[in-house]
DNA sequence: TTTGGTGCAAAGCGTTTGCACCCGC
DNA sequence: GCGGGTGCAAACGCTTTGCACCAAA
């Protein structure tokens, strides 16, 4: 993975806790995790400022998406560069890509309203199949 | 304005603070508010907490609309009652109401997924033309 | 008169920061 | 060895809560 470039390239070390912290993230790389969950998932191993610290630096290099869902924020890595939206599931928090975006709409309606877009957010929440499935 | 019917029949009294507060986000009705603004154009005559409460309160009774822009809730009464978009300027925090929603899209796209939708959220944001005109 | 509402102060909670020490590079 | 990184503890900002008093209905 290139993760590590990424890093490099932007002046920042890539330490014990640090490489945990990807880790769990790659084992998670199709589904939001809080920053509650990714700290028990790393067994509170780390401290919880270092984990704060690191999805701050890991956002520096791009490498992070970010959701609010309600009153908390989502996060996980970015696969693909190029811009996307996601159906999330209420249930598991499982991430499944859509290659929909409705800028092209947008640009239009801005357009009539005389409005520059600078930035957009579409998410769709709901139940993937698995969720629904399950007894 | 049917807002107090609406409080009244969920329960809840129109006393001098509430009212207020509301005078504020009905002078507001097309623009979002922080807690923090809404606070200062009270001038922070009444608590921050019964604020907060009232929020709620406004809430319960479905006449807010919340949206998440960064790390910060902003908020405004609701004027229609149906589902819709906004263009939301990041300059004065204007708000614009679009005709416009991907829910057809998204069904098709999630009927690929077999991806059940409960909700969506579509938020614009840019710069309307008064912030881009002023110098 | 009853019951929700308010101001005040304190607590809560997620997040950030200061600091001394540690460790990749 | 240098400069970023870490753990720990404390601080922070926003939000919520407990409580005694107040006021709408």
């Amino acid at each position: 993975m290139d993760i590590k470039k990424q890093l490099t390239q932007h002046g920042y070390k890539l330490t014990k806790p640090r490489q945990l912290i990807i880790d769990v993230l790659q084992d998670n790389h199709d589904r939001l995790l809080s920053v509650e969950s990714l700290y028990e998932a790393l067994d509170r191993a780390i401290d919880l400022s270092t984990v704060y610290r690191n999805l701050e630096v890991l956002d520096a290099c791009g490498l992070i998406y970010r959701v609010q869902s309600g009153d908390k924020s989502l996060f996980k890595l970015i696969c693909q560069t190029d811009h996307h939206h996601h159906l999330i599931c209420l249930q598991c928090g499982s991430t499944q890509v859509i290659d929909y975006c409705p800028l092209p709409e947008l640009g239009q309606i801005a357009r009539q309203h005389d409005f520059e877009v600078a930035a957009h957010t579409l998410e769709v929440f709901g139940y993937c199949r698995d969720c629904r499935t399950r007894p």
